[in-house]
DNA sequence: CAGTCGCAAAACCATTCGGTTGACAATTCG
DNA sequence: CGAATTGTCAACCGAATGGTTTTGCGACTG
């Protein structure tokens, strides 16, 4: 039986977002510019990658609408855009009620760090 | 070799996370898993992929920590895990004060809405 | 015992991703 | 003007994704 397409309420924006977000390099970058405005280069600065590369993380940012782009002469500045963390902290929040029911969160990212498959061979990088 | 790669503080945990909440799919199986244990036929079931490919979406959720697989007998019973949630939940709070700052949550999901996979056409908003 | 059920594993395929290099466009500055 | 700055675009590449079909295996059932 093939039936409609029953789930998966077309929620693009949603994918869009969390695909950014599962990049460290683009968290990195979000996390810059907290600190305030970068234009394309400064975002790239801290990576070893090619500028090409790191220009097109800031795309993947700017399609998932976390970043906004100004362009001032020749210099691309971008500004953080916090509507689509809203979102996806909207959609984290359902579940908000597992977690603090049923674990405290310290356990929790433990556990995350250990089911994600890497050797914890180091201490703790997070308090 | 990796070499020290300046940034990116080895979060490996988190691309996973987000990484599995990217797609609709393993969204919607989430929520179905957030109403209580399913086996992966029942998982599988409301979409019109095969049966492997659903198969291999639990993978990615088990594998970023977000469902622990119980077999029993011949059934493979999935229950939600929410730690890595609230590792995700975690690292969306650094972000809080900019949304809570400059818009209300409202407004911020229609924008997120508008801004995924549309040219934004600046409607214009400022402070 | 034979068959069906629930699922994994393997092989394969098209697309996307993350990265590179090279060429080029536009703006600023000497 | 000519050169440097800032950044895009296009082509290309290897690896990962997401999907398929086929095969097989352990667990139940008639």
């Amino acid at each position: 039986m093939v039936s409609q397409p029953t789930e998966v309420p077309a929620t693009q924006a949603l994918d869009d977002v969390f695909h950014a977000l599962a990049d460290p390099t683009r968290r990195a970058m979000l996390r810059s510019l907290a600190s305030g405005e970068r234009n394309i280069g400064e975002l790239a600065a801290p990576f070893r990658m090619s500028f090409p590369a790191a220009s097109k993380h800031v795309r993947v940012l700017e399609r998932a609408g976390l970043v906004r782009r100004r362009i001032e002469g020749r210099s691309h500045v971008l500004r953080i855009e916090p509507a689509p963390l809203a979102a996806a902290n909207e959609w984290l929040r359902f579940y908000e009620g597992f977690w603090t029911d049923r674990l405290d969160v310290l356990d929790a990212l433990l556990r995350a760090e250990d089911a994600a498959g890497t050797k914890p061979a180091n201490g703790g990088e997070e308090t």
